[in-house]
DNA sequence: TAAAAAGTATTAAATAATAATACAAGCTGA
DNA sequence: TCAGCTTGTATTATTATTTAATACTTTTTA
């Protein structure tokens, strides 16, 4: 059983201008997540979200009769389950649409997806994870690993490396500083300082190629999409697989793609203003 | 009104169950599509986040410094403005990891795409509207268009039509009675009696098929997603585009696969229990 | 079938949220 | 540059809203 799941509770201060109830219901939403990570559950019980949440049964109660009434999760009559509903994409779609690096990116993803029938990505840093934000899947991987919203430690994903290399050294410092070094996969880098020389090399390739580092048999390949001031606030990663495709073959076709799709999307961002 | 008398005005039940802090923060959150669909803004000041939500401008103040705490709204400290942040993507994860349909969907929506080389989407019912819940992008739409989360009134898209089509009695009727039929292309059909119209046909056909109806140039093709009582729970959704294809080429080419896409989903779905 | 566990409903108490307001900081146009 | 305006920030007293305890009901289990 892995120890050190950090259970840290917020300091949110002595602020009048926070309102605690909101931070419990999100609680709530996280514990989905964790139940399905953790235990595996798509739907839980009353007490396994006052357990995963760490709130009170009556507490629980509450929140999660508010989250229904406002139709963010659902609950089965018969089960007195609950799970979560359609309407959280909303938020997704919110992000998505206020969000003008997307729509710049968009074009390209699909574009470069085409080259070689690959699956595309664009991600970005979230804390010390990296959030995948737009995908073009063309691949049948592992299911979770195509869902847009999904988290990896920065550090185990090239798309991290890359951005990580291009960012100012105060976030790039917090953020190694903070990360969690558990192995993702048997192949995964976790010695820091093994981190920090993949990092280096990154940024004087301007690209990361990571084999297995996240997933098995996955070849992922990263490029930074840089500002103006070549600091990096997003990347393009696609990752391919083995036995079908060897490093080689990678460095020769996805590098070059991966780095193209990233520039282009760095220009056309900064095209207008 | 005297201290110390305590009239039991409020009546007993869900009433205290429901935490209206938790609403008033959502709302907020909402403001932003409601800002970007609305003014086009993709972020927003203290008192357009008030207008927008209704909220007074010390009830904005509060929820909005609550969400940028938790991470979830971003403010630029220069402009004031905020914005919605990565973070959000976190709860569109939530709920498609804890969605089998989706995990059976996403290889056959794959798959499909790339008979093809089209845009391949699942949608589910969500009040009066369809949400998109998984997207297989393939061509360069209008933007908007493209991304998971996004709503469209079920009258006017074919997976609406093809999810009612395939309901209760007394759904499809809630969802017609609630529609605001307002038009979304010059085109849409608006009245609801050509609508019903639309329906029984997509119902004897098992699927339908909607030209320009929600998007100009789009040819749009739907199959619904079927459980054992022959009950709709999603459906599957391939738009192309004029002059591209018509309509002709679509009733031969696309109807089957969306048809045949829609099938093995159920299929599956259903397989083990 | 009894006992335990989980879920639901009710309520008194007081905390935590509220709305009012005061203050500060940016804008606007003269 | 300066009023005058709008918008953003900070501070309060007041109370309504949330809370935690608990009683009650249903379901699961042993």
């Amino acid at each position: 059983m892995e120890a050190g799941l950090q259970e840290k509770r917020r300091k949110p201060g002595p602020d009048t201008l926070y309102v605690g109830s909101v931070e419990k219901a999100f609680d709530v939403l996280k514990a989905f997540r964790a139940g399905q990570r953790d235990l595996g559950l798509s739907d839980l019980s009353l007490s396994q979200i006052s357990h995963l949440s760490g709130l009170d049964k009556s507490a629980s109660q509450r929140f999660t009769n508010t989250l229904v009434e406002l139709g963010y999760l659902e609950k089965d009559r018969r089960t007195r389950r609950y799970r979560p509903a359609v309407r959280l994409l909303d938020f997704a779609y919110t992000y998505l649409v206020c969000n003008r690096l997307a729509e710049v990116a968009m074009p390209r993803l699909i574009e470069a997806s085409k080259v070689y029938g690959t699956t595309v990505n664009l991600c970005e840093l979230s804390g010390t994870d990296i959030i995948y934000t737009l995908r073009i899947p063309h691949q049948k991987e592992y299911f979770r690993a195509t869902l847009p919203g999904r988290r990896i430690p920065a550090f185990s994903a090239s798309g991290g490396i890359v951005i990580l290399a291009h960012s100012p050294a105060d976030t790039l410092d917090l953020v190694l500083e903070h990360s969690e070094y558990r192995p993702i996969t048997q192949w995964t880098v976790t010695d820091p300082q093994a981190v920090r020389a993949r990092i280096s090399e990154a940024l004087g390739n301007g690209y990361d190629l990571g084999v297995q580092q996240s997933l098995p048999h996955e070849i992922s390949t990263a490029a930074p999409v840089l500002n103006s001031e070549g600091k990096a606030f997003a990347a393009v990663q696609i990752p391919v697989y083995m036995p079908g495709w060897t490093v080689e073959q990678v460095r020769e076709k996805i590098v070059p793609l991966v780095m193209e799709t990233a520039r282009a999307i760095s220009g056309s961002y900064f095209a207008e203003g």
